[in-house]
DNA sequence: CTGATTTGACCCCT
DNA sequence: AGGGGTCAAATCAG
C-alpha cells in the first residue's frame, strides 16, 4: 500500500528516534514533576513550559508512529485496541476439563508496536498494573508476564506491559510497554500537588528517592488491599523506595529532600538523553520475590513467576495533572 | 465477599 | 504448524 512515505526512513532508525522521544519526554515529565516544587509564582510558569515540551515530544511521537505505520504497511488504528484480525466472532469451546468457554474476540492487537522497552532492576513504574498471562516464551529460559493497566475495565486505559527476567542479567528485568496510559486516577497520581497555601516541605511525601527502603517494597505488592488504592504516600515515606524506570538515580540525588537545581536537572535530563534505565535500585524486586512475592496471592501457583503486579510508587505519570490546577497566565 | 493471580486453553499471526 | 498474546475458570488471600 502506501509506499513512499516510510521507505526513505528506515525502521531501525524511527524506531531509535521514537525511544529517544519516548526517554526525552520521560525525561520531561520528571522534570516537570519537580518543577512544581518551585513556589507558587513560578510554578506556573515552569509547568506551562514543560507541558509544551511534552506536548511537542507527543506530537513528534504520533508524528513518527504515522510514518512508520506507513512504512511498515500496518492496516489496523490499534489505538482504541478494537479492531484488527479477529473482528467480532465470538466463539464457543470445550476445554478438556469440560467447561464451555465462550469467547469474543474484542481487541486483539497483536502487531501493537512498544512504546517503550527498558531493562530495570524493579518492576515499579508508578502505575498499577494487574497480571493477566504468563508463558514460556521459546528462546528463553524465563517465562515472559503479562499485564495490562489496572484501569482497562474502568477506565477503557490500553497500557500494558510484558516482564521478563534479563537473560544476561537475571537480576534484571526486561520491561516493554505497549500503549500509553489513559488513566487518570488520582491513585496512581502519588504526587500530589501541593495545594495553595499547603507547606512545600510536604515534598518529602511526595519523591522519596531514599535508599533507606532498599528492600522490598512488599507493601506494593498488589494482593494487599485494593492494588488501585495503593496510596501509602502519607506514612512513612522512609519505607517508600520510589523507584522508577525514569532511570532517576541519575538524575536525583536522593535523600530527605535534598532536590538538584533545577538547571543541574535539565542538564541532567537532556544531556543523558535520558535515562537508560538500568536502574540498579537495590535488587528490590528480587527481594520481594524471595520472600513470599511468589504466588503469593493467586490460585495454583507451582511454576516460578514474577511478583504479582509490583505498583509501583515513584511515579511520574504523565500528563496525569488535572490542567485546571494549571490556569494559563494572562 | 471481593478482587488479584495462576494456569490451561484458545486462537491469531507469522 | 508453531509461537505467542489473551481469555477465563479456578483458586486463594485479605
Amino acid at each position: 500500500m502506501a509506499s513512499s512515505l516510510g521507505r526513505d526512513v528506515p525502521a531501525e532508525r524511527t524506531a531509535a528516534v521514537a525511544n529517544d522521544l519516548v526517554e526525552a519526554r520521560d525525561g520531561a515529565a520528571t522534570l516537570r514533576v519537580f518543577l512544581l516544587q518551585l513556589d507558587d509564582h513560578r510554578a506556573p510558569w515552569a509547568q506551562r513550559v514543560v507541558d509544551g515540551v511534552l506536548d511537542r515530544l507527543s506530537s513528534a511521537m504520533s508524528a513518527l508512529d504515522d510514518v512508520s505505520d506507513a512504512a511498515a504497511g500496518r492496516r489496523s488504528p490499534a489505538a482504541g485496541g478494537s479492531g484488527s484480525g479477529g473482528a467480532a466472532r465470538p466463539q464457543q469451546s470445550v476445554s478438556s476439563s469440560g467447561n464451555t468457554r465462550k469467547r469474543s474476540f474484542v481487541s486483539r492487537s497483536r502487531s501493537q508496536r512498544p512504546s517503550d522497552k527498558k531493562i530495570t532492576a524493579t518492576l515499579e513504574d508508578g502505575h498499577v498494573w494487574r497480571k493477566y498471562g504468563q508463558k514460556e516464551i521459546q528462546n528463553s529460559s524465563y517465562p515472559r508476564s503479562y499485564y495490562r493497566c489496572t484501569h482497562r475495565s474502568d477506565q477503557g486505559c490500553n497500557a500494558k506491559r510484558q516482564v521478563q527476567v534479563c537473560e544476561a542479567d537475571p537480576s534484571k528485568f526486561v520491561v516493554t510497554y505497549y500503549g500509553d496510559h489513559t488513566c487518570r486516577d488520582p491513585s496512581t497520581i502519588p504526587l500530589v500537588v501541593p495545594a495553595a497555601g499547603a507547606a512545600p516541605d510536604c515534598a518529602n511525601n511526595l519523591i522519596n528517592f531514599g535508599t533507606s527502603g532498599t528492600n522490598n517494597n512488599a507493601a506494593a505488592s498488589t494482593t494487599g488491599a485494593s492494588s488501585s488504592q495503593y496510596l501509602a504516600m502519607g506514612g512513612s515515606a522512609a519505607d517508600q523506595l520510589s523507584t522508577s524506570w525514569c532511570a532517576s538515580d541519575d538524575v536525583f540525588s536522593s535523600s530527605a529532600g535534598s532536590f538538584m537545581q533545577v538547571d543541574e536537572l535539565i542538564g541532567a535530563v537532556v544531556g543523558s538523553a535520558g535515562v537508560t534505565s538500568t536502574a540498579t535500585v537495590g535488587s528490590s524486586a528480587l527481594d520481594r520475590g524471595g520472600h513470599g512475592g511468589m504466588g503469593m496471592a493467586g490460585g495454583g501457583g507451582g511454576t516460578a513467576s514474577f511478583p504479582p503486579s509490583p505498583n509501583g510508587l515513584g511515579s511520574f505519570v504523565v500528563g496525569s495533572y488535572d490542567d485546571d490546577l494549571f490556569p494559563m497566565d494572562p
